[in-house]
DNA sequence: TTGTAGGCGTTATCAC
DNA sequence: GTGATAACGCCTACAA
């Protein structure tokens, strides 16, 4: 609910008109000191709350956000939930949460209902599961306000929040090849669909071409960016016989890079002795595990209040340009690498 | 944005009323099922979108929920979260989300302008700053449906979703007296206004009494849910003399002795020998710490599903009744506490 | 400074 | 089966 008194109310209580109400009540100039404050008085000892449901039906605007993640449980997406809460508390938005599960379908119905729910904006981060880019381009091309963060579709007319994917993932199997000469590095990627995906991949092909390194097609794995998929990607790449195995792994983020480690331990093997292992993300877990993972540290919580910001300039100012942002980020050395663990 | 295309424009474009369009694109009965077809089509290519800012206005219904959580960070409420949506995802309601942060004030503006949205109802879990249960009493006088899961107000009308703290937190302090035969026993306690810890220390303390164990004021630390107080209270008790240490310690959740433990460490002690330690909720971190931590497993999930489930029957239920709902937990017996580790 | 009329997009209601 | 009208609570625009 909320309270039942409308300005009406409040209005034939004292004896003027609604609009005389309405005035007081938004602060205007055009009335009368005693008014105001009669009207001020009378609105809070009848429990007046303003319904913005009309409120927003006249001004078509709602002071509402959707917010569609992939995933609320990777530690990732609530950081980041966070640095939006933190711009649009203050600029006085609220936020539409809705986990799409990975799922492609389920993002697409949310986005329906959050459209029909006429939010302001959308901040998205896509599911691994998207397929069709037009999706988007619709919306785009309505007029709907969107700005994409971390899984993000780029050129189609919206602005970007990502980290620099491509240089971290190259530096990170630099690190690999330059620190302690492996050769032998398998990718277990996510879908080529989602930027994070494509890029990252990119980067490790990259960090291979750059030292001379042959690409085997064998020790590139399609996986996802659940702990599940990585888990199942690394089984795929321990099937291959004992003398084709790789010497390290790149993974596409840290809950892969957790389900990989889970299938290496379960193989009997040792990290990073027989296979070392690097991630992307710096979960909460990372620094936790048996032998500290080697990672790339996002800044969740700094992307999310970059887009949230960009996001309601957006909104709130009509020629903002389209930009893709990209927000640093650092390498975690640890011991899951070869490294000896510092600190 | 939306479509700016409405039941008129399309009535308009087919040359009936607006009326005629409401009903066709809402399945009535009363239609004809060519005019509906072409009713359909025509909303179709124009591309509509149903307003339900306008629909809320006239039904007074918004199916939007609102969730205060205090700390979306801490893994245990995104795992509420995906509970809750779970639920609200099938029922057709949407979330709006909010993060207090534990500060109190936010709680009270959020609630504010979530009233103010005209939400079906609030699942609220309090900050550690409550210090004003007429605040929610007022709240649920005027009619706002509530439940309240996790960090509970009990006994002023509204449904709670709980788990059973008192007899785990009792359980587990039993299980250092009776297993380790430890006999002094610290408490790293909540804020006394919230119900999980108040809960948590009467469970302390029941499982002394029980056991004839003294009560030691100087072993009773009060603190807060957050890493940062673990630690805090950690520093304090270790600041007794040596010979006054307790034995092992009873923290009021995960994030808090997880805290603590950092502190123990920094004193160069050793968990379990010089001090054990044991928390609440289990979360991703507990097993994964160098000295993996016996706690109290939640489920977090079934907590938002139940939460929602419990929130939605009071919505569109009359005569629902208030219910004070407990969902049992169970003991994660690792080695934090003095046992071997299983598995 | 205050009030009146009209409309935002939708639906309930009653008439045809 | 369909349409006209009024209403939801509020605000813009204009008038007094």
């Amino acid at each position: 609910m909320g309270s039942d008194v409308t300005l009406k109310h409040i209005a034939e209580a004292l004896d003027v008109s609604a609009m005389t109400v309405s005035r007081a009540l938004n602060n205007r100039s055009n009335v009368d000191e005693k008014t105001r404050e009669r009207v001020l008085q009378k609105a809070k000892s009848m429990g007046y709350t303003p319904n913005h449901v009309a409120k927003s039906l006249v001004s078509s605007k709602t002071y509402t956000i959707g917010v569609v993640i992939p995933e609320i449980t990777h530690a990732f997406f609530p950081e980041v939930v966070r640095g939006i809460e933190e711009v649009t508390n203050t600029s006085d938005y609220q936020l539409f949460l809705t986990n799409t599960n990975e799922q492609f379908d389920r993002e697409k119905d949310a986005i329906h209902t959050l459209q029909s729910k006429r939010v302001d904006g959308l901040l998205i981060s896509s599911s691994q599961t998207v397929d069709d880019y037009s999706f988007y381009e619709q919306l785009i091309e309505s007029g709907t306000e969107i700005v994409f963060f971390d899984r993000c579709i780029e050129g189609i007319g919206a602005s970007t929040v990502c980290v620099n994917d491509r240089e971290s993932a190259r530096q990170i199997t630099e690190h690999l090849i330059e620190s302690h000469d492996f050769t032998k590095i398998a990718h277990l990627s996510g879908p080529q669909d989602v930027s994070i995906g494509k890029k990252r991949f990119q980067g490790y092909l990259e960090a291979l071409k750059m030292h001379d390194l042959p690409v085997q097609d064998q020790w590139i794995i399609s996986g996802g960016f659940q702990e599940r998929r990585g888990y199942d990607a690394m089984k795929k790449l321990l099937s291959l016989p004992r003398s084709e195995f790789p010497e390290a792994v790149v993974a596409v983020n840290d809950p892969s890079a957790i389900g990989a480690i889970k299938a290496i331990k379960e193989a009997g093997l040792a990290i990073p002795d027989d296979i070392a292992i690097v991630g992307f993300t710096d979960d909460i877990r990372a620094p936790l595990l048996d032998v500290p993972l080697t990672t790339i540290h996002q800044p969740a919580y700094g992307v999310g209040k970059q887009a949230a910001q960009k996001l309601i300039q957006t909104i709130e100012n009509e020629d903002e340009p389209v930009e893709d942002i990209v927000v640093p980020t650092t390498m975690k050395i640890r011991s899951s690498c070869g490294c000896d663990e510092p600190d």
